[in-house]
DNA sequence: CGGCTAGTCATTTTT
DNA sequence: TGACTAGCCG
């Protein structure tokens, strides 16, 4: 197969390039991943580099998974190099070396809520004021500082805050290494921190990985430089690939500036700018373009592409943020109507509050839609509490852990006990999971808490000697039953607890399937994808439905049609970036993300009045209209032959003068559009046979609900479904896929 | 221990 | 406005 055969030149210079630095400047639509996938390809297939040598990094298990998959189609299966996650790729390295740097090697990984919940220990500790020091601000000064590559030591001590900030961070640590736990920073902070103080272990991964190829560079922050930079050596053959106008994650810590400077970092770096855009229609791609334009800080650079021109985009400016939910869903029925799939539609929104008011318009309208990053699976509350017994298994000096299930399910071990055991703890210098058992047999406690500690230490060994036969499933399934929270669970007699048992139950799926697939690879690497992965691999991609969800999630996708909603001064752009022009620069960034992932059709919409935190606010439309140029725009007046010529003033605003000039835009966007969208008037009939009044159905996401309604017929028909747990839902009977209980 | 209430806080969140 | 949480009381 020649690799090369369906690939342009810039993109064909991509994939031969050979030894040395490369920077990849891929703008949006323009086979970035392709490129990727066909260099990987080359490197082994033409230029004979054992898969083993290479390093490809993304920042997305998904995005990886991806990559993978395209790569074996093309080198063949298992012959893909490793492609990793920054952070996975860090775990492989740190469970081979953490005991140069003092940990065990079964270390456990603290998700964002864990290592805020050690935080406030250590704030306690310290004696630190909740109120004016809260675990959150260290949380975030902490988390900045590991994006920033800084130890504590590093920092400096010549204001009160810094110091303060010095002092738990070091404490947190210490903490941390007790518990025998990382967080997400440690894991790309100690893997630096281990090539620093050991040349040995750098040179030696330096000479295994010695192709890397990094992805979505715009968003790599500072650490994450630096160890590429540590890996890529003197050998330098590091791949770059980016776009720094889709840089959206500076409030994370990624620097811009690693994408602007990486030809001064690595001089005779080649360079090369892929501009041809394959994904989206002339008009959008034209629109995007000119709202990033005004952006100072951003390599040059003109997309362009051979689609065509396309429909123009559709403005439009609502009542309120009802009116415009209703008119998204107007549109989406609109498309189906017309023959359209719903895995076509995306709605894109800035703030998450933003998604409420669209679900129910899809819910009243029974248009079936998923939700990106809603929930995730392994941050419920039942199903963190099983993992926690299965992490104090793994690693019994995890305290985060143990403190969580202590008394979970209740079994009268209070707070006082516990502080006292934590103190037996610190004063001997062993883990709570130690002092437990001294305390269980000692003077310390009185005989209840004596003997209920004895009891859960018992329950705990028992299971400690049941890991190491039955497994992974088997273990969690008796976790469950015996340690009475499945009981517990069942006792409640609540739709709530119903639905957290029908969780663990799809938590035992996960474990079964990890059995399997993984080849008794054991709890420590099932726990380590639960951290790694954060949610579950949900089957429902498939279905058909619209997709919700923020501009952010949006990145690295793309839908036939697209609406974003909420173009607002205030909103989008965002109240936090309007007196900084840097976070400016990013919404517009988010913009063009945004805008740039349709590939046909495009729907920008606003509200007049929103209600936001239960405040009505009256905003102007966002100023990234000033910069689409006029005639790509559909507004409805032009239909009504109204207003046209006003437009001629449209896109000379200079951004100084703004807040005039808004009032002015304003007026002009003012468009005459009917203020409500009325609910569809349909007509009961109830001698359908394939539903009926009273029958008792099961919805996917709903559950168990009994029909109060049916409406309309054929395609059209509609039920009013009174669910157990969610109370009355409309559905569309064609999308809603009830199933007769 | 657990249930309630009053007070707080509200951008985005790949891992 | 509404979701979450710390702290109090039964």
């Amino acid at each position: 197969m020649n690799l090369l055969h369906h690939l342009n030149p810039p993109q064909k210079e991509a994939v031969l390039h050979g030894e040395g630095p490369l920077l990849i400047l891929a703008g949006a639509g323009s086979g970035k991943t392709r490129v990727i996938v066909h260099r990987i390809a080359h490197l082994i297939k033409e230029l004979g580099i054992p898969p083993w040598q290479i390093l490809a990094v993304t920042f997305t298990n998904k995005a990886a998974g991806e990559m993978r998959e395209r790569v074996e189609k093309l080198v063949g299966p298992g012959e893909a190099p490793l492609i990793a996650t920054f952070h996975s790729a860090c775990v492989r390295i740190l469970r081979r070396e953490i005991q140069r740097l003092g940990y065990d090697p079964n270390f456990a990984i603290y998700d964002d809520k864990d290592s805020e919940k050690l935080l406030k220990e250590v704030v306690a500790e310290l004696h630190l004021d909740e109120k004016r020091f809260p675990a959150k601000m260290f949380s975030s000064a902490i988390d900045e500082c590991k994006n920033a590559g800084l130890l504590p030591g590093d920092l400096p001590t010549s204001d009160y805050m810094q110091e303060k900030i010095a002092q738990v961070y070091t404490a947190y640590q210490a903490r941390l290494q007790k518990c025998n736990a990382v967080d997400f920073g440690d894991l790309i902070l100690l893997t630096v921190r281990l090539f620093d103080e050991h040349p040995e272990v750098l040179r030696h991964y330096q000479d295994r990985f010695r192709w890397i190829l990094v992805d979505e560079y715009q968003d790599t922050n500072p650490v994450q430089y630096r160890l590429v930079k540590l890996l890529a050596g003197s050998l330098r053959n590091l791949c770059v690939v980016g776009d720094d106008d889709q840089s959206i994650y500076r409030w994370r810590g990624a620097d811009i500036r690693n994408i602007l400077d990486f030809e001064q970092d690595f001089p005779g770096v080649k360079v090369v700018k892929l501009e041809q855009n394959y994904r989206s229609t002339r008009t959008i791609l034209t629109a995007a373009g000119s709202v990033v334009a005004r952006n100072r800080g951003r390599k040059p650079k003109t997309l362009w592409t051979d689609n065509p021109l396309g429909e123009k985009i559709v403005y439009r400016r609502l009542t309120d943020e009802r009116d415009e939910a209703r008119f998204v869903s107007r549109e989406i029925e609109r498309h189906v109507r017309k023959g359209g799939d719903l895995r076509d539609v995306a709605v894109f929104y800035r703030t998450n509050a933003q998604s409420r008011v669209l679900e129910d318009a899809l819910v009243a309208d029974g248009i079936p839609y998923r939700m990106v990053g809603a929930v995730r699976f392994y941050e419920r509350l039942e199903i963190k509490d099983i993992l926690a017994y299965l992490k104090v298994l793994d690693n019994p000096a995890d305290e985060i852990s143990l403190k969580r299930i202590i008394n979970t399910p209740a079994r009268g071990i209070g707070h006082a006990t516990v502080d006292k055991v934590g103190e037996l703890a610190a004063a001997r210098g062993i883990t709570l999971y130690e002092a437990l058992r001294e305390a269980s047999s000692g003077g310390l406690l009185g005989a209840g808490p004596r003997g209920k500690l004895a009891a859960f230490g018992a329950l705990m060994e028992n299971f400690r000697i049941l890991a190491g036969a039955v497994s992974l499933a088997e273990l969690a399934s008796r976790l469950i039953q015996e340690t009475g929270y499945a009981d517990r669970l069942k006792g409640e007699r609540t739709p709530e607890a119903d639905d957290r048992l029908a969780n663990l139950q799809e938590l035992l799926s996960a474990l079964e399937e990890f059995d399997r697939s993984s080849g008794e690879k054991g709890l420590s690497a099932f726990l380590e994808q639960v951290a790694l992965v954060s949610d579950l691999e949900r089957s429902d991609a498939g279905v058909e439905a619209a997709t919700f969800m923020t501009l952010h999630s949006a990145k690295g996708l793309e839908f036939p049609l697209v609406f974003i909603v909420g173009m607002e001064e205030r909103l989008f752009p965002h109240v936090r970036a309007l007196d900084d022009p840097h976070q400016m620069e990013e919404e517009r960034r988010l913009c063009y993300v945004g805008m740039t992932r349709a590939k046909e059709r495009l729907f920008l919409t606003n509200a007049r009045r929103r209600r936001i935190f239960g405040q009505e606010q009256f905003n102007s439309p966002s100023r990234f209209f000033d910069d689409i140029p006029r005639e790509f725009l559909d507004l409805e007046e032009e239909r009504q032959g109204a207003g046209s010529s006003q437009w001629g003033t449209f896109g000379r605003f200079s951004q100084g003068s703004h807040d005039t000039d808004r009032h002015n835009l304003a007026a002009i966007f003012e468009t005459e559009i009917e203020p409500d969208f009325p609910e569809v008037e349909v007509v009961p009939d109830e001698a359908e046979d394939a539903v009926y009044l009273g029958m008792k159905v099961r919805h996917g996401k709903f559950g168990v609900g009994t029909i109060r309604k049916v409406e309309g017929e054929g395609d059209n028909q509609k039920v009013i479904v009174w669910f157990n747990t969610v109370g009355p839902k409309k559905l569309l009977v064609r999308f809603a896929g009830l199933e007769r209980v």
